[in-house]
DNA sequence: TTCCTTAATAATAATCATTCCGATTACGAA
DNA sequence: TTCGTAATCGGAATGATTATTATTAAGGAA
């Protein structure tokens, strides 16, 4: 959120908050808070779930974390690095990353055709991934 | 969703779900379920909320409504009718139609490079509405 | 129309991800 | 090292959604 640069907030640090960072960096499956909680609940025994989830909307605002809402009833979350998009199972609700290529046709025509003021956009894309073909075939 | 249509559901009519659609279809400022509840309360005075949910994932599960979560605390819903994608305020949480083109180039890339049985693909685009772009001058 | 089977409803309780709160701990500036 | 306060912990509160159960009403058959 740009608009919000201008009142720089500080932040003290906390080994909590570096280690979630580190865990999310170092994972690709885009973690739900209850599963960053059970992976440092060994590390900090007396971990709490509301730190899990005041760390990670500090790590949101200070834009090294974005939350991914995908119509499942809880969020996932994952370190912010570079444009992508994500291709989400509507079977088993796994979410792939998408790298590939950023479309820059739908950039400009967005800005053309709207007073909204852009910040950017996430194409999802659905459908069945590959284990879950797999196991259509054998239902029958 | 495709791979449901072999095995046909059928519904019995009754005209609280009857009015639900009718309702969504009506309107274009993609409702929640609560938002629903209220207004069809008014026709039935004994409508459960529960009745509400029910009646959208029917309506959903007959590819009539579609189901819209965009990183608030709660669903909203709209009629389904023809393909298109959402301007949603970071701000105000509003979601704007955005019918304009399809992007071909998207599904024939995309199609190419995953082993996904892609069914679709919505786009989001976060920004800041016409109305929260003037309160945002007001604040200073 | 009347009856009968069963899906749909209403009311309410249960679930569960997320947020909030009060007491305690520990970061970091002086 | 001391001190002010942000961060933590533990648990309670919130709130959207789902499940449960008794009651009501579609809608097909006689």
């Amino acid at each position: 959120m740009n608009h919000q640069e201008s009142s720089v907030k500080h932040y003290r640090s906390s080994r909590q908050r570096k280690r979630l960072l580190e865990l999310l960096c170092s994972t690709e499956i885009h973690p739900t808070a209850s599963w960053l909680y059970d992976h440092l609940k060994k590390e900090f025994p007396n971990l709490s779930l509301g730190t899990i989830y005041r760390n990670l909307s500090i790590l949101i605002d200070q834009g090294l974390v974005q939350k991914i809402s995908a119509s499942s009833s809880f969020d996932r979350f994952e370190a912010k690095t570079t444009p992508h998009h994500h291709l989400i199972c509507t079977k088993c609700g796994k979410i792939i990353d998408f790298e590939e290529k950023v479309f820059p046709a739908i950039n400009e025509e967005i800005r053309r055709s709207t007073d909204f003021d852009i910040e950017g956009y996430r194409i999802d894309f659905f459908g069945i991934c590959r284990e879950c073909q797999k196991k259509q075939y054998k239902s029958y």
